[in-house]
DNA sequence: GAACAACACTGAGGTTACCTCATCATGAGG
DNA sequence: CCTCATGATGAGGTAACCTCAGTGTTGTTC
């Protein structure tokens, strides 16, 4: 029963988060399977339609239409990769990576104005056992 | 940077908790929406379909097709509702409310084995906080 | 060095969980 | 009773995923 109440209170908060999101995510027309690829992209740099797959955790077709969608935004583009013929190279536009910064700006803002009730200590607290939770096992 | 790294551990966490309630899930076949739906019905008892919909969050027309599909797996039913002849009343069956039990014996014990690796203090820490973010504002 | 399995991507088409809009029956107020 | 609002649902649409089959390319094996 303490467990139900922690699961409660962590979807609870997931879901205030999701909407604050959805909210910075808003005025850039972006969408959140979209800024995952952003995110991905910014983080590692160009790679494969295939690597870009593995990092989303999501089948390589579907890659290829979240591709599609920044590709026709103009905030990616496909190129040969140069060592396989066979495979595609994906990478950031100049706007793609200026999209991304300002994305991660708004969403920062975001999270800071649901977190921003903590007190340092507790904040700490929270950050530290949700890495806990995050690598155990 | 800080909260980077807190909205990103909170993500990732999410995302643990998020697999551990589709395995607990599936002995029964029973989708997460259609689980959300029998968590209400279960909490506060017979009602309308419309206030079963509010209850989720989804458009009305969304929560006929939720009840479409429990009441095909025989976990709900719809009446009609005795003061309005316009609304349908929507209550689990028998067998819906030992699946509800049945799935939140299920879950608690996937979210225990998430969270037993923490401490007490931890825990007792983690709950407050999580409280305290879903209730601000 | 020809044959061939394995691989990278994409077209076709399906699924889930939502949505809006139009329709139909019923209800409530003037 | 006549109009307007309301509860559910049919019809049809969308986003974000999926699988499966096909095409071109590569690496391997004999």
């Amino acid at each position: 029963m303490e467990e139900e109440n922690l699961l409660e209170a962590f979807w609870a908060v997931t879901r205030r988060l999701r909407v604050h999101t959805r909210i910075a995510l808003e005025p850039w027309h972006v969408s959140p399977s979209q800024s995952r690829a952003l995110g991905v992209l910014s983080r590692h740099g160009e790679m494969r339609l295939s690597a870009l797959a593995d990092h989303l955790h999501i089948a390589p077709r579907s890659a290829t239409e979240v591709i599609d969608d920044l590709q026709k935004r103009g905030l990616a583009v496909r190129k040969p990769d140069p060592s396989d013929r066979r495979a595609t190279l994906v990478a950031l536009t100049p706007e793609g990576v200026s999209t991304m910064q300002a994305i991660n700006e708004a969403r920062a803002a975001e999270g800071e104005r649901l977190f921003a009730g903590l007190d340092p200590a507790d904040r700490a607290d929270l950050t530290r056992i949700l890495r806990q939770l995050r690598d155990s096992r």
